[in-house]
DNA sequence: CTATATAATTAAGCGGTCTTAAATAATTAG
DNA sequence: CTAATTATTTAAGACCGCTTAATTATATAG
């Protein structure tokens, strides 16, 4: 059960502290903007995506897309996505942000980050480069990409 | 606007990564075992913590400590958290996981990062290191961000 | 062409999670 | 002790987000 491996076990840890700031500013973030768990969601994928189907979406989040359309509503009135033809297959909605959804998404984002800025205060150059370099190679790996060789 | 500073934005892309996958994760945990997302955000907290009163958790969360007092009677029915009072303050209780609440919490993390795996697969040795003195160096660095000013 | 399947939407209704206001209980101040 | 303050709980009601079922539109199979 309990994982000995160290990489494991201090991600582990790493992301219990992580998520507990990351999640409960994203809630209240949330909470203050009238938008649900679902749309966060929603925001973080097209953010990463680009587009996503209605049905797609809600599979992600595990709803109906009857639920997910509607949820897609608002944030259409919202101005934040907008909806377009799938040009190739006209029964589906191709949906995506708005600049303006981009942009609240981003700033949003680096609002909720605000204590990055206290934990680079603590830290040595050195130190700064060892995180950078390590978060970097999880990105690479991630997008399924080799590492950057060198700069 | 933009920074251009590679560790804030490299973090930032980090995240978007990472909190895409871990929210996804999070919210359909949650949905398939009928919590909400502020019980959620309390079992993280108190995972952490170890203990808060009723109050508290509404602050974090940003509901009224009526609501806060609701959702956890929810938790408490379930056997997940335990209410006692606080020997100092008796008209506060001192909320915190019970065994099984614990042992629940961190069985679900585990297996919301079953993705780890794969990204541990496809990384040497020495990145593994890498990455792990990283996430090490930031826990130890957000552990020393208490009351503490000066030194 | 007709029938069937798929994607999205609309509509009705249910339950959960807030809010405010009032009640209870313990502490603190005078 | 009495009055005021603080922490929590209870209760009533509003709103939101979900579900299922029916509808519309497009695509595909025979």
């Amino acid at each position: 059960m309990a994982r000995k491996d160290p990489f494991f076990s201090t991600f582990q840890e790493w992301i219990e502290l992580f998520m507990h700031r990351s999640m409960q500013g994203t809630i209240q973030y949330a909470r203050e903007n009238g938008l649900s768990m679902s749309m966060i969601g929603t925001l973080f994928h097209l953010n990463l995506r680009g587009h996503a189907g209605v049905s797609d979406l809600g599979q992600h989040l595990g709803v109906s897309s009857a639920a997910a359309s509607q949820m897609l509503d608002r944030l259409v009135e919202e101005g934040l996505i907008e909806r377009t033809e799938d040009p190739d297959d006209r029964r589906m909605k191709k949906i995506s942000l708005t600049e303006k959804g981009c942009q609240i998404f981003r700033e949003s984002l680096s609002a909720r980050l605000r204590w990055l800025d206290e934990l680079e205060k603590g830290l040595t150059d050195q130190e700064k480069q060892t995180i950078t370099s390590a978060l970097q190679l999880m990105i690479d790996k991630a997008h399924d990409r080799s590492p950057m060789v060198k700069e």
